[in-house]
DNA sequence: CGTGTTTGACCCGCGC
DNA sequence: GCGCGGGTCAAACACG
């Protein structure tokens, strides 16, 4: 019992797989049995990535890759990521949709010991007129999607999830970690991250029921604490490092933690883009293509991101990698045709 | 102060 | 009915 926990704990981390913006090498595979990356990679991941590209694809009008990229942003909206055998940069994901109708007879009783308070209702909590809740979570009827990624593929959404449980699961030496969608309360959505007990290098994710609302808005979250990266079990914090330098968790392909306290206050996939809007447009200043009025964008920018109106779009997030897509082509083109 | 994780306890479905 | 296993709650704590 004791040992198992443990084994755990000495195995791997799940907060740390869902914890957004982390800045991590999703290349070192070696040190991800210890420390899983992040699921939410940042921005600067799949620019990276975008980098690679000019290795990858032999024609520029080869943008299935592309296409691969921008689907780990936005999983469960978009239908075709469910499509099996997506393919990330070489990370297979394999998507199996689930569905469990299976009809559940609508429980009456109300919790005795730990009534369920209104406002922490699950999915499949009922609040009567009284504000009492009727639990029926049991039994999930929800539409699971289940999702088989590989370590280096954890950069598969961009919700933001806040962990609410984890369990050790019988025949598994990993535990489950539960988690529920922080974007919006009341957002019905979860998530479940394991690692397959059969292929140590495989994560299993299963998103459970659907968010309640378009896209993540964060302004509550952003209202109150920044903090990005996990707390750390005291437990934990004992093994790590201690003045372990900032850089190598940034840049070190051999670190020996993804995340740990002395990590620096990592950003979040959404400062990622609000950096990434402002790198542009000081670009585009120094061209001189953008008026003195588009100066407070950086500023705004957050709140725009976060906006159920002015979020940028998709398409917004398409052209921006398009952009530095063909940045990287052209500069190859040169390179290699001076060379 | 708001948001996040951790973790023991609780709840519930299911098999025996 | 009972025990097991999985899912969830919520208090305590961490962090910025």
């Amino acid at each position: 019992m004791m040992s198992e926990f443990v084994c755990m704990e000495d195995n791997w981390d799940l907060q740390a797989l869902v914890r957004s913006g982390s800045r991590t090498n999703y290349e070192d595979f070696a040190s991800i049995t210890n420390n899983p990356p992040s699921l939410f990679a940042p921005l600067s991941f799949y620019q990276d990535e975008l980098l690679n590209f000019q290795e990858t694809f032999e024609t520029p009008t080869d943008f299935d890759g592309l296409d691969g990229l921008y689907k780990p942003l936005y999983p469960v909206l978009h239908q075709n990521f469910n499509s099996p055998q997506s393919n990330i940069l070489g990370t297979s994901i394999s998507t199996t949709s689930i569905s469990v109708p299976k009809e559940v007879e609508e429980r009456q009783k109300v919790q005795k010991k730990r009534p369920v308070s209104p406002e922490s209702a699950t999915c499949a909590d009922t609040v009567d007129a009284t504000g009492a809740a009727k639990s029926k979570r049991r039994k999930n009827q929800h539409k699971k999607v289940v999702q088989h990624v590989k370590e280096d593929g954890l950069s598969s959404d961009m919700w933001a999830w806040r962990k609410y449980g984890q369990k050790p699961i019988k025949g598994s030496p990993y535990p489950r970690s539960y988690y529920r969608c922080s974007s919006l309360k009341g957002c019905l959505a979860r998530k479940q991250v394991e690692r397959s007990r059969t292929d140590p290098s495989i994560f299993i994710i299963t998103y459970t029921a659907e968010h309640s609302h378009a896209h993540p808005t964060r302004r509550s979250s952003l209202a109150g604490s920044t903090r990005i990266k996990p707390s750390m079990p005291k437990e934990a914090t004992k093994n790590i490092e201690p003045n372990v330098p900032a850089i190598k968790d940034e840049l070190s392909p051999n670190f020996d933690r993804v995340i740990s306290p002395t990590t620096p206050s990592a950003t979040s996939i959404e400062d990622e883009l609000v950096q990434n809007v402002s790198i542009k447009n000081e670009e585009l200043l120094d061209q001189g293509q953008i008026l003195e009025e588009n100066e407070s964008r950086e500023i705004a920018m957050p709140d725009l991101l976060f906006s159920d109106e002015l979020f940028p779009s998709l398409e917004d997030l398409e052209w921006l990698l398009l952009d530095q897509y063909a940045d990287c082509r052209s500069s190859n083109n040169k390179s290699t045709s001076s060379s």
